[in-house]
DNA sequence: TGACAGACCATAGTTTCCCATATAAACCCA
DNA sequence: TGGGTTTATATGGGAAACTATGGTCTGTCA
């Protein structure tokens, strides 16, 4: 299983260029194709990304879904707006150079609100790209909502 | 079930290298992975840790969860707000060197106020690392409070 | 022919690996 | 049982390897 850990803040060059975590590309390392998927995440102002084997088997358990529920129509001659299509048309491969890196093309940028630095976030099975600022105040605050749950909690259940 | 047990200190030399106890080293012997994970925790200024096997856990049942639900969806939306999302973020991945020590990053040194010397403590399925100082009064006021119980009680139950 | 993306090369700063050593614990044999 | 010996653990340091980063070159497409 691959997985995902820690933070670490890289440098975008001129270029758009920045270098994917070692210990990232490390997971990814048995994936056939070298390099990434992201797109905009729905959620946060920031990329969500993993890998290409990863994507296959979202593609894969959604067509074994939609297969056992007989709707092979569906598989076939499907519309466009189940949650999986749309992000697929959001998406970009973005494959490493010789040296790990990654070129952000300005539509995630954009989106993420990068610029001269990005932070790659692990998030388990798959991480996230932000702009250093906001994810220092998103983190923050995850944090904070954390410990104070466990205060009035009393434990970590 | 690996588990971990008593205190130990060691230092934490000029490259931030320190020791994992030789005992906590063997409960691990049986993981594929020689080393540990670790991060702030969320309660003690100190650091949890533990091994690699628990988190591949973890992660498997929270994808496991996202995937069987048929909520895919949740797994490419997934949003940062869950537990697990956040501790990931923080965790670091800590192989052994040759001689069994680790190297703790400086996040995790600044978190737990750790300088020259780590206190390694045992806590049953996982393990904590405070700096001494902290841990000895830590200690003190959990014996004191423990006794005190124990004395208005009259018994431990 | 000029802009641009991709491949290639260079390098400084870290990090990891490997070897050396002291101290402490376990062991062994008379 | 006691002393000597061996083994393991913790620790220190130097050198090789790797990472992140920047720049240059070249082929391609407009």
């Amino acid at each position: 299983m691959t997985s995902f850990l820690s933070t670490f803040v890289n440098k975008v060059d001129r270029k758009g260029r920045v270098s994917v975590p070692a210990p990232f590309r490390a997971s990814l390392a048995t994936d056939s194709y070298q390099g990434i998927i992201a797109y905009p995440s729905m959620t946060d102002t920031a990329l969500d990304g993993f890998g290409r084997s990863m994507l296959e088997e979202l593609n894969r358990r959604q067509l074994d879904k939609t297969m056992s529920d007989g709707d092979f129509e569906q598989a076939l001659l499907g519309g466009s707006n189940s949650v999986v299509d749309t992000i697929m048309a959001m998406a970009h491969e973005l494959p490493f150079d010789g040296e790990g890196r990654i070129v952000l093309p300005a539509a995630l940028t954009d989106a993420a609100r990068i610029t001269d630095r990005a932070t790659f976030v692990g998030r388990g099975s798959r991480f996230q790209i932000w702009s250093p600022y906001l994810f220092e105040d998103h983190q923050r605050g995850a944090v904070a909502a954390l410990r104070a749950r466990l205060a009035t909690r009393g434990d970590g259940a």
